[in-house]
DNA sequence: GGAAACCTGTTGGTGTGCGAACAATCCTGC
DNA sequence: GCAGGATTGTTCGCACACCAACAGGTTTCC
């Protein structure tokens, strides 16, 4: 019978929810108008240009039933505004509103900055070394 | 007028959102019978004992709301029971009852195997820095 | 050409997470 | 000894996140 210690705080599914916990908390104080799920769909909204709604989400790592969330409550607000696809009826095409670009556009230097206020307590090299790996476990 | 890219990508919180949908995917294969959250509660109950519904939930870095209803859903399981404290009629006092502490006991080995293998694109050198920069970012 | 397989979006249910507001209780300072 | 402030737990509302089941539409393949 083992009995092998069970740190908790030590465990990476612990550290990530505390990690993504600040995180969560800095970008909303800092950008108030969308969440970061939101702000990633309008990210790949804009980048890849009007895109259907499941592919939106596997683009942006959510299942259909999250991204339909997600997609709703942007088109309540006005940043992107869906319609139906002429050649697969099936389909819901999503694409970003000129209000949803103009928002996206003009939060990008403040996005980026919440990214670097969650990595501060690290060095450049270290923040860069957090980034790969964290990149190859996904 | 700027135009840093935004590479979405690269973004620690949709990095840090995506390495934790593939822990919890991993996580609810493994032990289906409880969630991380609320086996992060179990195991702060097996290691510090009884604690105030609030307390337990500073140690397990969840707010009063959320770890409410992870205790009410581990006391619908039977996993832990709740009684109030004479010195403080405020207080709820949470204890593992004997079936959740043979539930944890029981699932520790696993659950280590859980992170390993969440771990597991890494090696050991680089599991541990990884989980030496997420703590200093908590 | 038509059945089987597949894909798309929707809905309902469960489980985190957090902010805000509230009532009851406890503590502190005067 | 008591008024004001703090703490504890509860509830409500909102926003992910995923599973399972479903209905329609499309593709494949015989």
């Amino acid at each position: 019978m083992s009995t092998r210690p069970y740190a908790l705080d030590e465990q990476i599914g612990y550290l990530l929810r505390r990690v993504t916990q600040r995180h969560l908390a800095i970008f909303a104080q800092a950008i108030p108008e969308v969440t970061t799920t939101q702000f990633a769909v309008l990210a790949r909204l804009s980048e890849l240009g009007p895109q259907s709604q499941n592919h939106l989400g596997r683009e942006t790592a959510m299942d259909a039933a999250t991204i339909k969330g997600v997609v709703d409550r942007l088109a309540r607000q006005g940043l992107v505004a869906t319609a139906p696809d002429p050649d697969d009826r099936r389909r819901l095409t999503v694409a970003l509103t000129a209000e949803g670009e103009a928002l996206f556009r003009a939060r990008i230097d403040t996005a980026l900055g919440v990214s670097d206020s969650t990595l501060a307590p690290l060095t450049e090299a270290e923040r860069q070394t957090l980034t790969d790996l964290l990149a190859r476990l996904t």
